[in-house]
DNA sequence: CTAGGATGTCGGGATATGGAGACACCACAT
DNA sequence: ATGTGGTGTCTCCATATCCCGACATCCTAG
């Protein structure tokens, strides 16, 4: 049971529709639910709902749009610790 | 004038305060005063402000929260394209 | 079939949020 | 000295945001 072949690929961020995708990715990986996340997270389950389908909230579309007029991308990973 | 030896040192976010830090970086990096990248993001200088000094919304924090139960990290770097 | 878990979705309401404008300070130039 | 640009910070307040139920749906198990 020595993990396979590393399908750890990493994901690139540039829109809420796309941090939702990755967030789901994750959250399926670790093998947990929206409440449980939730629920250690400390948020409402209704949330992360709405955060996994793109939620768009001016919040989040700001900080895009910050970056992109930057030129900057946003990467997220599995950290190896 | 072609590029030395690429300074472009990626960043690895995992606070509000990371995060700002990284913007200011790339904001200053591409020469822009907060004024001029708030006005073509769209938002208030005031606001950007903020932002660059670990402003800690509830939303931002909330966010940062979820990649942390994951154990994903995000990573900052200038898009070469 | 029934039961349960997981997820999407709706409405209501308390609260956090960011825009706008103004002001102060600092550094640097003239 | 004065002027100018960049930045931090304050207040006011309209509004976006998120939590909290509650309900519906879809699976899978039993």
């Amino acid at each position: 049971m020595e993990t396979p072949h590393r399908e750890d690929k990493p994901y690139r961020v540039y829109t809420p529709a796309s941090l939702g995708e990755a967030i789901r990715y994750y959250r399926h990986q670790a093998g947990l639910s929206q409440a449980q996340l939730a629920d250690r997270a400390g948020l409402n389950r209704t949330y992360l709902s709405d955060l996994e389908q793109g939620l768009e909230t001016e919040q989040v579309r700001r900080i895009f749009r910050v970056l992109k007029q930057l030129g900057v991308r946003m990467t997220l990973d599995k950290a190896d610790w």
